[in-house]
Formats: C-alpha cells, sequence, structure tokens
DNA sequence: TAAGGTAATGGTATCGGTTCCATTTTGAGC
DNA sequence: GCTCAAAATGGAACCGATACCATTACCTTA
C-alpha cells in the first residue's frame, strides 16, 4: 500500500519558500531576474527538496503557450522522414520545444484525425509533411495564428514555407551524372505522385531533362509498392533500347529498395545496368558493388524548418532562414559505372 | 490583416446552444447518453458551426488525465525502434490516447529531461526504452501512480513489466541452426552490453549455449559502433578455427550491419563464412545471398506493452496480456548455407 | 391528488498555473 | 531626514475545462 504522493504544486512550493505563488512562476517563467537574489535562492531550495516540476498543461491554459511543436509524417518507416524528424526535434529541444510526432501511415483520414488533436493540444506550430491535402484545417491553424511550415511536400492553396530539397537540381545532378557515365537510356521509377508535390516535380523536371540531355527515357509508376507493373515496364525498356547502356534512377528510397529487388529477380548486373537513387540508405554501400545515390542534408531541413516556425513564433528572437531548398550530394558507387 | 480568430471554448457553444457549460461538457465526455435527444442535437449543431473541440490542456488540468502516453525511445533510427514505435502509436490511437515519443539518442542526459517533460505534461502511462538507468524518475512516476512499461530492456530495481523478444529463445534458435548448417565455429558481435539488460542476457546465454552445443566460439563487443577492434577480432577468429566452418552471429540490427561492411572489407564470401543476425531489415535480403536474421514480432511487442499500460489505467477496461516475451521467427537465407 | 423517485439540466468551486494591478520595500538625490 | 521613483513582492482574476451538488421537470405509485 504505497501512498500515492501527488506531484507538488506551485503553491506547496510558496508556501515552503515563504512566498507567494506569483513569485514563484516568476521564478520558473522568463521573469527570474526580477526576484532578489536570496527570494530566488528560497524558492530553488524549497522547489529542489519538493522536486518541485511546473506543469505544462496548467501553463498551457493561461497563457496559451503550451511549448509544444505539432509534426505530422507521411510514413514514419521511412528512413529518409525518420532522419528529417530526427533533425526536428533535436533542434525543437534546442529552442526549448517539446516535439509530438503524429505518423498518419499516408492515410488523409488519420491526418485529419491527427491535425484536430493537434489542434487540441494546442501546439505552437505544426511542421507538415503531408499525406493528403489537408487545406481546411491547415487554414483554421494559420487564421488562429499558428505558423506552419510544410515540410518536403506542398499542399494547394496553402501559404507556407516548403522546406526540403531542391528538385530540379537533383534530377539534373542525376540525368548528368547518369550521362557522363554514358548511359543513353534512362527508365524513372517513382511511386505514385498523386499526393506529392515533390514527386510530381521529380517526375516533370525528369521528363524535362532527359529530353534536353537527348537520353531515351521512359517513366514507371509504383501503384502502391507493388512491383509487378514496374518489373513489366523494366523489362520491356530493357528490351527495347539495349544493346544501349541502360540505367534505372529511383525517385526516392523506397523506390530505390524495390527496383534493387527487381535487378536481383531478373538477375541485371548491376553497372551494366545504371541503378541510381534519391535518398542515401544504410545498405546503398553493401550491395555489390554500391548503389549510387543522392544523398538529402536531412539534419539541415529539419532544423531549417523548425527555424522558419521560430521566427514566426516570435521574430525577435531567430531570423528567417534564407535558403528553403536544399542541393543533394552525389554519393558515387559501382551501380552507375557501366 | 487577417482577423486571428481565436479557438472557440465551451462557454461559446453553451450559449449558442441555449446550453449550460456542464452539459456542453458531458456531451464531450464519457456522459452524452445523459443528455436528452434534443439537447445532444443542439450542442451537436452549435459545435459544429463554431468548429469547437475541447481544449486537452484544460481538460488535462482538472481531472489529471491528459490522454497522452510518453515513450522513451533509445534510438529512433534504428529501424527496429521505429517498428515497435509504430506498434505503440496504433495501439495508443485505438485506445483513445496520444503518443509522445521522446529520442534520448542513446544519452542518459536527455533521458532525464525527457523523463521530466513526460512528468510536466501529466502523461498517465509511459513505455520506457531506457538508454542509461533512470531507476530515480521511475520511482517518482510510479509513487505518483503513474503505470510504466519497460521495453526490450530492464531497468534494475525498477519493479515493472518488460514487454520483448524471448531472448534466451532467440539464442538457442540462432545457434541450433547455425549447428544444424554445420557451423563449427561462431563468433558473437555484440553493441556494448553496458547499458542493455537485452544484450547482457544475450551474450551470456551465447556462450552458454555455445559450449552446450559443442561449438567454438568467442565474442567481440563493438564500442561506439567502431569496428576496428572487431575487425581484428574477426580475422584473428577466422585465422585460428578455419578450416573449420566458421559463423558470425550479430546481436542486433546494427551490429549485422557493421559485421557485413566487414565481410565486404575482408572480401569473405557469405555463407562460407557465415552470417547470423538478431533483427530483421529491409536490405537483409539485398545482399546476395541474402542475409539470414530473427525476425522480431514489433507489432505484437508494442501492442502488448500499451495494452499493459492500459490495464494498470483502467484495470476494468483491458486485461493483462499473458504474454510478455516473444519468440523470434527464422528467415533463412544464402548467408548460412555453407 | 399528493408523495416520492428518477432523469435532465444548471450553478459553482476547482485544477495549477500566468498576468495584471496594487502594495510594500528599497535606495538615490537633495 | 524626507521625498519620490524604481524595484520587489503579493493579491486576485482568469485560462477552459471537469465534477460535485443542487435544482427543476416529469413520471410512478399509493
Amino acid at each position: 500500500m504505497s501512498s500515492i504522493s501527488r506531484r507538488s504544486t506551485i503553491i506547496e512550493v510558496a508556501r515552503l519558500a515563504g512566498a507567494s505563488k506569483t513569485s514563484v512562476s516568476r521564478y520558473f517563467g522568463e521573469e527570474r531576474d526580477r526576484l532578489s537574489p536570496s527570494l530566488q535562492a528560497r524558492i530553488a531550495h524549497a522547489a529542489g527538496t519538493l522536486g518541485y516540476q511546473p506543469n505544462q498543461m496548467a501553463r498551457g491554459l493561461k497563457g496559451g503557450r503550451s511549448k509544444l511543436i505539432g509534426m505530422l509524417v507521411a510514413d514514419i518507416r521511412n528512413p529518409f522522414s525518420v532522419a528529417i524528424t530526427h533533425g526536428v526535434e533535436q533542434a525543437c529541444r534546442q529552442y526549448g520545444y517539446s516535439l509530438v510526432v503524429c505518423n498518419t501511415d499516408n492515410d488523409p483520414k488519420q491526418e485529419h484525425q491527427h491535425l484536430d488533436l493537434l489542434g487540441a493540444y494546442q501546439v505552437e506550430g505544426l511542421v507538415v509533411n503531408a499525406s493528403g491535402s489537408p487545406e481546411r484545417q491547415l487554414h483554421t491553424f494559420i487564421s488562429q495564428g499558428t505558423p506552419i511550415v510544410l515540410l518536403d511536400r506542398e499542399v494547394d492553396h496553402v501559404a507556407a514555407e516548403v522546406v526540403g530539397l531542391d528538385n530540379h537540381l537533383a534530377i539534373d545532378m542525376a540525368l548528368e551524372h547518369l550521362a557522363d557515365q554514358g548511359y543513353q537510356a534512362v527508365l524513372y521509377v517513382s511511386e505514385a505522385p498523386e499526393q506529392s508535390s515533390t514527386r510530381q516535380k521529380r517526375l516533370a523536371r525528369f521528363c524535362h531533362a532527359a529530353k534536353q540531355h537527348g537520353l531515351a527515357y521512359a517513366t514507371s509508376l509504383l501503384a502502391n509498392s507493388d512491383s509487378a507493373a514496374t518489373l513489366q515496364a523494366l523489362s520491356s525498356f530493357l528490351a527495347t533500347h539495349q544493346p544501349s547502356a541502360c540505367a534505372v534512377l529511383c525517385g526516392n528510397g523506397n523506390a530505390t529498395l524495390i527496383v534493387t529487388r527487381l535487378f536481383q529477380q531478373l538477375g541485371l548486373p548491376l553497372g551494366e545496368v545504371g541503378l541510381m537513387g534519391i535518398d542515401e540508405l544504410d545498405w546503398c554501400a553493401l550491395v555489390p558493388p554500391g548503389i549510387t545515390t543522392l544523398a538529402q542534408p536531412t539534419d539541415t531541413i529539419g532544423k531549417t524548418a523548425v527555424q522558419c516556425l521560430m521566427h514566426r513564433i516570435a521574430p525577435h528572437a531567430s531570423s528567417m532562414p534564407t535558403e528553403l531548398s536544399f542541393s543533394p550530394t552525389l554519393i558515387e558507387r559501382g551501380s552507375t559505372h557501366p
């Protein structure tokens, strides 16, 4: 029968320190300086012995400052998303905020629910990697004065910063590399682009730039990770263009994973048939002779997103980042050496 | 100059519906049935037009029910942790709770901070995958009546359910498989076991069981992912035991990643020298001829952890799971065919 | 028809803080 | 030593909900 000891409150600290609620509140808030050194010491001591910690719920209530940032992630199981989330979380903590991460599993319904929820918890800012088009809800946040930053994907009619990769540059770099290496025909494999502005941009740019480079090209879209159609597309692409040197460019990490499986299934020799992916993954170096990738600066992207938010929350405290689109880094491996 | 419209409150809804705060509160709480159909309709309508949503902060204040579960993850970049987190989150939502995930990057200091924080947000339950030994703080939670479940790793002197893999069984299964395949000498590679009871158990069991199976064996510990010592250990292990059939068993996913790199560095033929890992990873099938693994039932583990918590929070609403230690699944691939 | 019980609804204190305003203390200037 | 402003501290209302208790309305049953 252990007695359940409640968490101590500001009143108890005040009583023990021989001070008023107000002073204790000041001590734990922004106004500690206004207290005399002796009072500060008494409060510090009292709080220490009681193990007092302000109740954030109560704090959030009066001033509306929950010290919470909400984040919506489309697919938490994608290592790229995890890396970004990691960056966002670190940055939040640096600014004294906590992060509530909500994974939507690319489901607009879950996205809707999670947005409601984040609203109910009075988040002070929102980092959104959208799965659907939650315009309505995002506008609600905006009209309430809650700043929003879009991560990697735009949302129609929502005027907010979009932080992410410079998609044009990425595609250009990829094609330039492939052309340099002597590939003459490139197949672009992407996950379904409907829900993602980034995927659309990459796809469009691919077609545009492939033409410019004088490359033969085709595209294949993965419908919810079903690779059968792409297997087909890959085979016939090769049949059509070989013996010209052929390569596959993958629009993101998941596409790279799926295509790599297809290469093995078909017994295609990596390198002789080129393979390149956007997003760097742990294992890209491990599949012989290594898969060439374009790595995104995930930490920087995450930090920049938070910096945008902080600038809007407290314009004086933090400056607006100047750069919102970032360049990838080419990591060259054997899969693009014919 | 868009006017910043505040989020509407219960009072506004009450006024619009011509009802009292109390009734509106009942409508959104557990007591909706007590309201007459006509009142329910009026409130529903009012809430709808105002876009009202209860403020969780205020809710949490009075009743102490924040509807929040906190989770401490030692390393969010480990795909295994992500998979578990995913399971935990799903289960939480199912029970009407939200999850606040805190990543500690295996740093006890961050762990300490995050625990403080979760306390401040009045989480109603805690899922802990510990990085250090936060006994003190966990006891504070327990004495306040906040239930705790330990994930994968125990914490000394903290009496709480531990949900995770059956480590003895896992090691036994691995060694049995390796022995069956004809390997006669096994090197066990693990990350530093100091902070993790699971790593300790696996290591100890390995030594015990290898002896029982009559296998030659050795162990090597990775000090913060520095592989130099293990490279050394692996070379000399092979030098000592070859031409007997040798294999390496990796204690977790990260060890598998590092050892796979070493195999490539040394040009070791996978299979001829065996390789097996605990934790299934995306790419294990992709490195020819495929790496044999023991997969953990991550979703089940996550869900079970939450179920434990829910049972403690509301004993009547949810039953206590009977099984807390789970069996792995052997996924056999070419890396263990000599 | 009056008594008595239940269902439906409202009033108000309260949760643990913050914040505005009032009050007390302190110290500088003359 | 006295005045007066500034610094230090305290009092009390308030944030948006919940929960207990009181009240009103409506049926039964004697």
